[in-house]
DNA sequence: GCCCAGGTACGATGCAAGTCGTACCTGAAG
DNA sequence: CTTCAGGTACGACTTGCATCGTACCTGGGC
């Protein structure tokens, strides 16, 4: 578990934000690859999962026809505690720094 | 407060042990520039410095003939709950996860 | 006044990362 | 079996970033 490799997977916006939904869920369900609304492309998102399992944010589990994301809640609060309350918070609140400035 | 600012500043080795640094000491004392035994020279170093700034970690005081850089702890425990101390934990064991791998 | 050390500004360079197109594989549905 | 949708693999392109050299500014010490 490198902390770098952890920052730099939670810097790009369409990977938080995979996170953060996966943390927002409090019984850690899996969630289908294809349910999450970003803006990219099929090949960019495989890259995205391709650096949130290397980063051991998630496990992806193989469907067959389609995969599914898991988030390795236990690991991350283990090795890094309370990183996923600030990416659920950031969810809720997206320009909480603008609001009061 | 942009958290995708500060993970992706927090990414870097060099700047992720300077912030850890000043958070490992609870005084908050300023800490001068040429203080950090960083591996590469005053130009990046000039760079990381700015970049922690506009993540909003660090300010930076001119001392004139020289600057020092305070941990803007206040607002880091504000925003991101827990964060220093990840980054003070990581200062004290840097490969954790590989001595018990 | 002169020189030096600490920082900055600017530009250049090399590499990594994000994005995408396309081809391909796999299992489900018909 | 044929078709289709979800993911992947590979390569290409573009942008951003870390790094550095050099020139420059500033204040302190001699």
């Amino acid at each position: 578990m490198d902390l770098g490799k952890v920052f730099a997977a939670l810097a790009d916006d369409s990977r938080r934000r995979m996170v953060a939904e996966l943390a927002a869920d409090s019984e850690d369900r899996e969630r289908a690859c294809g349910s999450f609304d970003l803006p990219v492309k099929k090949a960019t998102r495989t890259h995205h999962f391709r650096v949130l399992r290397e980063a051991g944010l998630v496990a992806q589990r193989d469907h067959g026809n389609g995969s599914a994301l898991r988030l390795l809640r236990k690991d991350i609060e283990q090795h890094c505690p309370g990183l996923l309350q600030l990416l659920v918070a950031e969810l809720g609140q997206p320009d909480e720094g603008k609001a009061r400035a």
